[in-house]
DNA sequence: TTATTATCCTATAGATTTAGTAGATTGATA
DNA sequence: TATCAATCTACTAAATCTATAGGATAATAA
């Protein structure tokens, strides 16, 4: 199951994405046109902004804003700040490899396997789309 | 992630369809072998053979066997069984559909829209391997 | 300088899921 | 009958998810 932080993170991403203008937006109008509790959106979008994707502004007109176009932002980033890991399984993982400690052999593991034709299908999906693909 | 319950269970069907004879193999002997705790495991077959992968004998040269062919056992069918539905939403599910009470429009929906993506390809990975290939 | 606005940060709590345990029961075999 | 191995029910511990509360900080405007 996707996690709701990352259906929201993505539901407000797609929203900073579709302005007309890249000037701030406020947490409170994000919640309220997507349906998202204000006070968990606040979570989500701080550690986007923490890792990258957003730029922030306190006070009076702040807010949050992209600071990169969303043609530039690729999901494979997106989903391992919001999702973690892409691969199922820690063995078959790029970025958070580690061995499995029940497991004698990855070459001969079934589980390894299966988990690596599902980890390059998935990266392909998610190497091949950015934010802009997503906005309809 | 994977849960252990998917991870134990796939290790099992294939111990199950790497014997030479197709004769029943006891929980005892698949949790030693392929490390599981032997009363989890218990639970795992149970609910394989709830569901059509496994058949059972009770009392002495007793235990579980594959009641097909490990070329016609589908990972679709498997994962379903054991990891629940492939789509990471229920928006996107085939087998299980729901309709999200949050979001308006699936039609306008990015996270639909993507995890349409993903659905398709995990989809193209289960439905092209059996039991058999997972067999090194 | 003061009030207002909105993000930033820490801590916590409730619900759900996951992983595993305990122990009694049922049925097959020798 | 004794033994073996699956079946079934119930329970628990731990982790994770989904928030919520409340104050701190920084920017802006009057």
């Amino acid at each position: 199951m996707l996690s709701k932080k990352t259906k929201y993170g993505l539901k407000a991403l797609t929203y900073l994405a579709s302005q007309k203008e890249n000037t701030p937006v406020q947490i409170a109008e994000i919640s309220e046109k997507e349906n998202i509790s204000q006070k968990f959106l606040e979570s989500i979008l701080l550690s986007l902004r923490k890792s990258g994707f957003l730029g922030s502004k306190k006070g009076k007109g702040g807010g949050y804003y992209l600071i990169k176009y969303p043609k530039e932002i690729l999901m494979t980033d997106v989903m391992r700040i919001l999702e973690g890991p892409i691969a199922m399984v820690p063995c078959v993982s790029l970025n958070f490899y580690e061995k499995c400690d029940d497991c004698p052999d990855e070459a001969t593991c079934s589980v390894n396997k299966l988990m690596l034709m599902v980890r390059d299908a998935n990266l392909d999906v998610y190497r091949n789309n950015t934010l802009a693909d997503l906005i309809i």
